[in-house]
DNA sequence: GTCTATACGTTGATAGAC
DNA sequence: GTCTATCAACGTATAGAC
């Protein structure tokens, strides 16, 4: 599942030429993509996304028939992104203790991917409001990650690897809230915030692993 | 301090009759905040504000400057929000373990204050799109907050209820980003997610207290 | 203090020429 | 595939009557 377009051989070519349609399309979503993360979804504008595509409006919308086509354009784009990554991996994705460290590395990762970590944060909490075109896409992405979270955990706990009290639920969306939560501060406050060190942190404490340098 | 606005006696009436300026004002923050938290600050109209408080648009713009002078006016509500009531409380918070417990409490009590919730997860989170006129707002916030918790985590590293390698700037910002994260997962999906119990987790696996019935 | 009227920009989307 | 032209709707804000 990481190529959602049908790339048709005949019309996709990378030499310097005018675009193809698939080229055109995933550069139109690059973009807006980047838009998104800046300005949210409802205040983004097509004419801006447009602009720095070098498109009229008019030619943006011939790629995506409207703005929230756009929004989930970007959002099926999620295999390069964050996350979502993990989603991806399906059955070949780390297991217990690894999977843990793998989102870790994920934020690590992120935090020399600004514009990915702007996306989510800004998109995610956007779509609680009402109506809002992305709204199933989140809640859907927190349940299945916590499912995998909790999964991860199971794993964890038959190799003895967590206390035995832990409630494995609870303590999935308490990692994704602290992944997401850091997101916004790390945003902010770029310098007061480690987000893999922290993250860290709380997972390790949640494992009862003990404190870097203490009892 | 429930009363932020200086209530002149001869213009407060709180009978029946015509409303008082200022009662006028405290109405239509009272619904911006609903607003807001319902639409976020982008997507939420004058016009749609002004209808719901029975006026016109134009009759908004009287008792507030600009749009954003209104969602200035509602974040400076916050004595009855969430956790930036904590700040209000100045030198009487409690200390040490005890202010880790009332942050447990007021995720509690939020479970209870939707509107709260959704607008502190909407707005912090927009807040850090370009020119948001609540950026700096949040900024502000979250440094405070983050000084707080470490004093707090401070205060019970004296009194020995802490683990020696702690770092208490990470514990601090881990802390407040799972509340944060929390309410966005609450949001989309209340049933999954217990914020309070799960807010206590994490505390408590940070202090190394035992989880509940594990050790 | 609230209204009507209005100015004036921006929005997403469509139609149709090329 | 991209454009120009156009649209109706909506956005904030102001002026001025009452």
């Amino acid at each position: 599942m990481t190529r959602p377009e049908t790339s048709r051989p005949e019309t996709s070519r990378s030499d310097g030429g005018r675009p193809s349609a698939a080229e055109r399309r995933e550069e139109i979503l690059r973009i807006a993509m980047e838009t998104f993360a800046t300005r949210g979804y409802h205040n983004a504008s097509l004419a801006e996304i447009a602009e720095r595509s070098g498109l009229t409006q008019a030619g943006v919308l011939h790629h995506f028939r409207s703005k929230a086509g756009l929004l989930t354009g970007v959002l099926d784009l999620r295999d390069q992104s964050d996350l979502a990554q993990l989603a991806q991996l399906g059955e070949e994705r780390p297991r217990g203790l690894a999977f843990l460290a793998h989102l870790v590395e994920t934020a690590r990762r992120n935090a020399e991917r600004e514009g990915i970590v702007r996306l989510y944060a800004v998109l995610s909490a956007e779509s609680v409001t009402s109506g809002h075109p992305a709204q199933e896409y989140f809640r859907a992405r927190y349940a299945g990650l916590r499912a995998m979270v909790v999964e991860a955990i199971g794993e964890a706990a038959d190799a003895g690897e967590v206390p035995a009290g832990l409630d494995p639920r609870a303590a999935a969306s308490a990692v994704l809230a602290v992944m997401d939560g850091l997101r916004v501060q790390w945003l902010l406050a770029p310098e007061a915030v480690d987000m893999a060190a922290t993250t860290d942190l709380v997972i390790g404490a949640l494992l009862g692993r003990p404190v870097p340098g203490g009892g």
